[in-house]
DNA sequence: TTGTAGGCGTTATCAC
DNA sequence: GTGATAACGCCTACAA
């Protein structure tokens, strides 16, 4: 009976529940929602009609009333597509899901994949069908984040927005992650040491090749422009700037690379190349992603914490949905440079 | 004006459109909603009015009458953290989400993290939250797919479903691409071909290693378990496989690896183990992604169709959720093996 | 072809 | 604390 009553279809309504409870539509309601001003007694009989008839309120007619989707957005700009071989997405997209699914709220994901997609993305969300947006992967001249905060949606950036956009967003210090690791290479006492960038065009690769750069000023090192090349975030595009790294300055004795997964190619380029890591060439990649620790060398990385900032970026928009107020905020979560074997330096405790 | 109107927040109804327009609420409806039973004269009044007041339908209004909610779920469960590194999962949500937005569909992520998040999952889609769900990535003993599909909710599954469920799936041909991959190994003269599976509960990774076996019995060659290595699909373990595979097999001169992201590590290994590839061991790989054809040498591989897969899914879940009928179909699509030089075959003109 | 009106399942605003 | 009752925005017979 339970069992039927559970069974295909049998949409059970608050309707029905009330009045198993013998109560009204009105208590259900205020039981459903954790309303303070219900009796205990009334509470027990709707959650035990509830429980008995697997009650699930119904998310369409709830949103009719309060005006609200309950779900928000996760936005991928797809020309993402030269990332699809970097775990950092669905790492990503799952502290997201998880701190969503934790307060009952649902993931859409939004891949436009073009200019024009773009567009009805912007007015679907505009339309109110999603509560808020959490956008990443943007690049130099994507509007989306400003267009949509002038619509009132509420937004959350992954990363500094492009072109300094008024925009909540939280980033990891990438800038001070890449210092760190190039100065650790430095420290080793490597002095020609070249860097493999993201695309240019995104605030993160930008700020770790500004971070590589200050290193270098740091140590009273000039930046040579041969020393550094664009990987583009892609395996593919890493391996072939690795080979011309290794081509216009065949003796350099260290690399640091923007992600993990170009530093995994890297390696084998270099290895290809008849290079001894650490030996010959001291590399440290850019993430701290799980492929790190098993690499051959295991390789050194500079660690940002994605769960922590995906909950935070959840956080915010919700409080940014809630206030009701769109004060952009901004945190920055610190980076920590992850020493193993690839770089040449005292191995640390944590493996 | 026309900028003022379609400004923050002011949410525009149908009502309002069908006053512009001259007609009642009625006709508007029946414009949107591509009825045939409209003058055009009507037609184009409402068109013009829901362009000036940038109006779009109210998603929760729509489904609370028609009983549906116009999005789809697409399930991942996350044990499959390991295939953080396989850009497969992007490739196919990228192409589940094309699919689902060229029909105004919305994407559901949905990751649940254990087994209660799963049941959490399977009570929210009953409760008629989604019109149906896509599952992929399962592992053998996953009670998802039939549980579902008893509650009554359509359901397609990517691959063969485990324990063979009673469902719709859509799967490529993986046993003879696997085959293909191994008789083109066993072609080149390799004799002392071994293979790095992926995990042995999804029948995709089994039917991977199955079609292994099938080449070489047809050979004549016997089955040599010490030549079969599990990859997991990870990196780290496919890592740790072709380690193990050259300790008990120095002299193994092929390797059929199951899916790309793994290959490209069995790669590195092998030449940091100092192997050429393909002169001392040739390599094939599967799922002929982007990163084939830029690996040193590029990597032969076995092509299945991942976007007219997904694209299929979706027309299969469509049609099971419109027909109502719980039929379970299943697609097969062919496998394509592409040569290129970590093989030692003869590169076909595909690059 | 068009307009009218009932109802989808909730929440929120009232009196009580 | 509780119970009516009016929205919420849309679709869809039904009538005209």
């Amino acid at each position: 009976m339970t069992q039927d009553d559970k069974a295909i279809g049998r949409r059970v309504t608050l309707e029905e529940v009330a009045r198993m409870a013998g109560v009204s539509r009105g208590t259900g309601s205020r039981v459903v929602n954790g309303s303070p001003k219900v009796s205990p007694d009334a509470r027990r009989a709707v959650e035990e009609a509830i429980a008995r008839l697997g009650y699930v309120p119904n998310r369409a007619a709830r949103s009719l009333v309060t005006r609200r989707s309950d779900s928000i957005g996760v936005v991928f700009p797809v020309p993402t597509a030269r990332f699809f071989g970097d775990p950092f997405f669905l790492l990503f997209l799952n502290g997201i899901g998880t701190a969503l699914a934790l307060r009952g709220l649902q993931l859409v994901l939004l891949m436009p994949q073009s200019g024009e997609e773009e567009q009805r993305l912007e007015r679907y969300v505009a339309a109110g069908h999603i509560d808020g947006v959490v956008l990443t992967a943007l690049h130099g001249d994507d509007p989306l984040p400003e267009r949509l905060a002038a619509r009132g949606v509420p937004v959350v950036v992954n990363g500094r927005p492009p072109r300094g956009a008024q925009a909540s967003y939280v980033d990891a210090d990438s800038r001070g992650g890449a210092a760190s690791a190039t100065a650790h290479l430095l420290a080793q006492g490597r002095r020609k040491v070249a860097t493999i960038s993201g695309s240019l065009d995104m605030p993160a690769a930008l700020d770790r090749l500004l971070g590589f750069r200050d290193a270098l000023e740091a140590a009273g090192l000039p930046i040579d422009p041969s020393f550094e090349e664009v990987g583009d975030f892609s395996q593919e595009g890493a391996a072939r700037a690795m080979h011309l790294l290794l081509e216009r300055q065949p003796d350099l004795d260290g690399v640091f690379v923007a992600s993990d997964s170009m530093a995994v190619m890297a390696l084998g380029v270099l290895q290809s190349a008849g290079r001894r890591v650490p030996d010959d060439v001291a590399v440290v990649g850019f993430d701290d992603q799980p492929i790190a620790g098993t690499t051959r060398p295991p390789l050194s990385s500079v660690r940002h914490p994605i769960e922590a900032m995906s909950r935070e970026m959840v956080r915010l928009l919700l409080h940014s949905i809630d206030a009701r107020d769109r004060l952009p905020r901004q945190v920055m979560f610190p980076t920590e440079l992850v020493v193993r074997e690839s770089s040449g330096g005292l191995p640390v405790k944590r493996s």
